[in-house]
Parts: C-alpha cells; structure tokens; sequence
DNA sequence: CGGAAGTTTGAAGATACTCAAGCGCAGTGG
DNA sequence: CCACTGCGCTTGAGTATCTTCAAACTTCCG
C-alpha cells in the first residue's frame, strides 16, 4: 500500500546486528544495502501479506509488531508466531512462490522489504550473507520445534510461562526491561498462539498473579518472579 | 558409525526427482553427483545423530524411515515429524552448528551423506541447487506450520485422521497404495507426534474401524473409506 | 518358545472448554 | 466534560475430552 522510496542504509541500521551477517567487509556491506529496496508502513490491523498472495519479498521488522497465522479451511486459525524488530517474516513463500500464511501488523509497524530474488543474486556471491540466510531460515524450523513442543506436550500454565519468558527474553535483547513488558496482542491471540482459549490464558495470568509470580493490569505485565516462573518449565537445564 | 564409501549418482538415482532440482543443465548435474559424499546405513532403532552433535551434512533418506524429536528437560518429547524415502534430515543444525532434535530410524534404514559446507558451495555455483535449498527449508517451515494448526487447534480424531491422510499422500506419490499402509511407528511414537497419549491414539484408531472409516490390524491400516476420513479434517476446501 | 514390548479396553479423574454474565477501559459523540 | 458504546478481559458453573491407572491380550524378536 504506502510503498515509500525512502532512502534506506543497512549499513546504519541499529538493527543491524540482529537481522544482517556478522563480520563483513566494507565492500559487502555496501553491496547489502542495496538489498533492502524500500521500506513499508503497516497500519495497525492490516496484512503485510495474505495467504495465497504471491511471494517476492523477505521483510524484516523495523519497528512493530507482527503475528503470522495459518488458516484451516473453517473459521479455525493458528498463530504461528510474534514477530519484533530485527525478525524477519515471509520465508513460508519461497516453496511455491505464494504465501501460505498472512501476516498481520498488531500495531502501527515499519518494514524493510527485501526483494528475494535479489537476496539469492547476492548470497551466491557473499558468503557470509549466503551462510546468513541458511542460518535464519534453520533457526525458524527450529523456533517451530520449540513450538510444536509447547503444543504438543505442556499444559496451560507451562505453555503461558513458556510464552511469557521468550517474550522477555527477546525483549531484553533489544534492550528493554525483562522484567516489564506490554503485551501488544489480544488474550485471543495468545491463545491461538498456545493452544488455548482466551477464557483459559485470562484464568492462567490471575492464577500467576494470585501466586506472586506476576503482576498483570490487563496488557501491562511485570514478571514478579522471574525464576520461579522458569522453574514451571520442563527445561531445567535448557539449551 | 558403518560409513560405507559406496560409489553413488545421483543422476541414475530413482529418488532423483524427490531430493534434487529439476531441469539441470548434464553439467550441473554431474558436479551434483559430488555433493553425496557418503552413504551410511542405520539400523532400526539407533540415530542418525543425537542432539547436542555437531552438524556437518544434510541426509537425504534413501531407504527406511526415520522419526525426529526434540526433548524437553524432563522425559518429555516431541515427535516433529516421520521421513521416508527422498526427505531430507538435519535442517536444525544449520544455525548453531549443532544439532537441537534427534534423528532415530524406525527400521533399519540408508541415507546419502551430504557435507553441508560442500552444498553451500556448490549453491553458490549453480542456481537451480540453490533454490532447491531454499525451497527445501521453506517446505519444512510451512509443514510445520501445518503441525503447528493440528496440534493447536485439532481434537484427537482430526489429529489422527490428518495424520493418516498425509501418510497415504506421501505413500502414494512414491508409488505406495494409497489405501493400504503398514504404520512403521508405534502407538507411543504417533501419540507424541499428535500431542495425545498412546491410549487415545490406540481409541481412536477402534473408534474409526466400528465407525467403517479403517481397517486396523495392528500396524497394518486400510483406509477404507477415504473420502470421509477426509471429511473429518477442518480443511474442506484446503490447498 | 519365552519374554518383552506393544496394543486394546475399561473406569475414574483432571484439565481445559463452553456458555454465560458482568466489569473496565478506550474512543466517540453529544 | 460526561455519557455511551464497543471491545477486550475476568470470573463462575457445568461439561466434554483427553489422561491416568490398571489389567489383559497379542505380536514380535531373540
């Protein structure tokens, strides 16, 4: 929709660190700016892509916040996942060149668009781009790993723990409190996102407040106890 | 632990068009010959490889079947999915360098050896291989997105009935009857990749025989009535 | 052939779901 | 500025589905 020319530079980006290559030189480095072609405004609500659109690009986040979701042919819906800044949203097109899934902006949000036919151009001649690409498109299979776990085996109050510590802990890593967090999607949401109904996610956050472990004012959440919360995990020793 | 340095081609290989690119140049696809390093056997039972290893190649499943898990601290695990002929295994270790899941075979079992630093390599070369890479690890993010809609959203006779179906498909395009099938896994291992216990696995198959939708001998399954096996899945119009 | 592993089936129980009602905050319009 | 309306959230009571525990049976493999 809102395609703006803006003029764009990886290589100042203050996200660079989290979704281009490490250690590149100079020459490749300029070489990726070219990559991202513009960056797109997504309004609150609306899709940056939908299932069944035709792919060309990759985006990674800007700023905002993005959920993925795949439909089954009745009114079902599964959230497949949360995307923030740094994160990169579309690699479910490469397969047959159209989407499967849409992506849906939960609040105002900005991306780099990232035309893929220029990305495979270029990984064949940057490696480190090429390794890059390999290792975002593993990393996903095995986010969704972790996932189908959580579906597959926990019970409400280890998947909302579960939900809520990845949330701050990628939170943290882009240098907000890890602690402290606003939820940006519905208690609908999350559930499509666990395997719950919202009435369940709604029954889990007071369970969790009346034990001390957090304190929750509807999206607004502090992780009152931190560990404790961990320890409702079946990950003792995690990776 | 058996690496045998048998001479292998892919180009005469049966599974060609399953696990290689389509409309190679005859030079292209020589230099692909070289991509299989090995082949290795691997008797029923034992892994491939073990979470926790290094990662080094992609395997190709040549013959046999194969489940792979991934654990959670405790005893739990999730199956994330079966492979049979022609699928490829290892994905996971691309991004850390080590494997997350672990590979087991269901019956003894061949796969090809694909050093993953040679693949990468040779992708840089030749387009139509690196586009087979990428679409190889987008089919498995949107697969697992499918798993990720049953196990979030399904009730134990849709889990069932979409596990079945997918079977049959995927035995039917290598030439299997569509109908017949003999389940390489227990009732254990299909519980824990639907996200049930065994003993609703095992119900659920007596509840489709009363109802004329199977036959089930043990590990041997007729899909006797297809169409309304079908019917079950929330997936009317599906892609 | 014998034992272990896998499967089936029953009964009781737990967890999450459904249905329903009430509350609270946010944005809108008087 | 306040009331109003809509949407999201919370909470309760009853119910369905799946799980747990248990026992018996079958098959497979060594």
């Amino acid at each position: 929709m809102s395609e703006a020319p803006t003029s764009v530079a990886c290589s100042n980006c203050s996200l660079r660190e989290l979704c281009m290559p490490a250690g590149l030189a100079p020459g490749e480095l300029a070489r990726i700016d070219e990559l991202v072609a513009t960056r797109r405004k997504v309004r609150r609500g609306t899709a940056l892509f939908q299932a069944g659109e035709p792919f060309t690009s990759l985006y990674a986040v800007r700023t905002g916040f993005f959920k993925t979701c795949v439909a089954s042919g009745d009114g079902r819906g599964q959230v497949t996942g949360f995307q923030m800044a740094g994160e990169i949203i579309g690699l479910d097109g490469i397969v047959n060149d159209r989407h499967t899934c849409e992506a849906v902006a939960l609040e105002d949000a900005e991306v780099c668009v990232m035309p893929f036919d220029r990305i495979a151009e270029l990984a064949r001649e940057v490696g480190a781009l090429q390794h890059h690409l390999h290792r975002v498109m593993s990393r996903e299979i095995v986010r969704e790993h972790g996932v189908m776990l959580l579906l597959g085996t926990m019970n409400a109050e280890e998947r909302l723990a579960a939900f809520l510590l990845n949330l701050a802990q990628r939170l943290h890593a882009r240098g907000f409190s890890s602690s402290e967090l606003v939820l940006r999607m519905t208690r609908q949401e999350i559930g499509n996102f666990l395997g719950l109904k919202l009435e369940t996610v709604s029954r889990t956050f007071s369970r969790f407040a009346e034990q001390g472990l957090l304190e929750v004012r509807h999206r607004q959440v502090r992780i009152a106890d931190p560990a404790r919360l961990a320890g409702l995990l079946p990950n003792p020793g995690g990776t």
